[in-house]
DNA sequence: TACAAAAACTAATAATCGTTAGTTTTGTAA
DNA sequence: TTACAAAACTAACGATTATTAGTTTTTGTA
């Protein structure tokens, strides 16, 4: 049994999958090529397919992973006895740690997921829908403790959740800010707005 | 000489690139493919060379239109007398009517850049870097005059032009939310945040 | 040391890609 | 009506794609 990787119980797919997630990201997942995710691994093309069935599978697995993920979080988010301002700081700042913790695989469940096919596109579409909608249910009732101004809950989601995703230009200029600075920044800005 | 299309004084070469912006949109610039584009113009995919040079050409076309558009904004807004906080918010407002007006080629532009070639691929980028530059100087400025609470130029930046870009979002869902509320919300939390 | 399974390989498939060459059709202007 | 150029076409190219089949090598275990 020749392994092609060995580390912290981490099995051959799961490096196949990293690998592809950051080949994805980088290419984008069209332009990616088996034959290349090969060569990172160091074995032929043919030899991927011993640990995978596809290369759309390899798609799916990264966009429901992260997915599930932020669902997951969320659950628990909400079951805690926080107030309203807290909880929504605080998923912003699990979604800062993901983009910083996960860049590749947050990245291309962002950008790559329409090259899912049926049903799984749906599928995560449903996710991410149910996700923002249950994000909307946090601001309203934000609204309605008077916590926070009386502002569109669709336009609040969407403002946050773009603002965050905008964390992967960051990536490639760390030396700008620290992560804490920019974590906290952002969270201000968000929040609090900008002007004086 | 067949048009393809005839209306408002549009070359025909125009309307290539229209629909070319739709297709990258849609599927991809990679997963695009010259056939499925000179589909939707009723024609085979070598008359396509009549009218441009290469596929990558249509992209190169696409993206550096762009960049030029947001940079000659920015050009004229420099150029008013209005205070910081005007000319944030005068910009903020031309990148969401961009996004509404011109939604395809600002899409394009944001997510298939990657795909261009060299020199062009660092032109765009040289591009984009000035831009940011040129709006984290004016941060700057308005922190300077106490318009700005002291916050990290990159990140504020970084920010705005993040939740602007999120608007794609907003295009599949324009039941919702007016543009005008969109419009008019979005500027009031990037400036004044959400909380009460 | 022998055996079995895991994991690599080579070779080849059918499909699709952007693009070129060469030819025919179409439309306009003289 | 004739002539020319624009714009369409067909056929085909070489390259690349994901994937399969079949075979050999490697590896862990008995």
């Amino acid at each position: 049994m020749a392994k092609i990787y060995s580390g912290k119980h981490i099995t051959k797919k799961e490096v196949v999958i990293e690998k592809a997630a950051f080949l994805f990201k980088t290419k984008g997942y069209s332009a990616a090529s088996m034959r290349e995710l090969a060569v990172t691994l160091g074995i032929e093309a043919p030899s991927l397919y011993n640990y995978i069935g596809s290369k759309s599978e390899l798609l799916q697995t990264i966009c429901i992973k992260m997915a599930t993920a932020f669902t997951v979080n969320l659950d628990i988010v909400e079951n805690t006895s926080k107030s309203i301002v807290e909880k929504i700081e605080t998923i912003i700042r699990f979604h800062i740690q993901m983009m910083m913790n996960n860049f590749n695989e947050v990245f291309v469940a962002n950008h790559e997921w329409k090259h899912l096919k049926e049903p799984l596109l749906s599928n995560f579409l449903n996710l991410r829908r149910n996700y923002e909608k249950r994000l909307m249910i946090l601001i309203e009732a934000g609204v309605e403790k008077k916590e926070l101004k009386n502002i569109n809950p669709y336009v609040t989601v969407l403002t946050i959740l773009s603002a965050v995703r905008g964390l992967e230009f960051w990536h490639g200029h760390k030396k700008n800010v620290t992560q804490q600075v920019l974590e906290n920044d952002m969270v201000n800005q968000l929040l609090n707005g900008i002007i004086h």
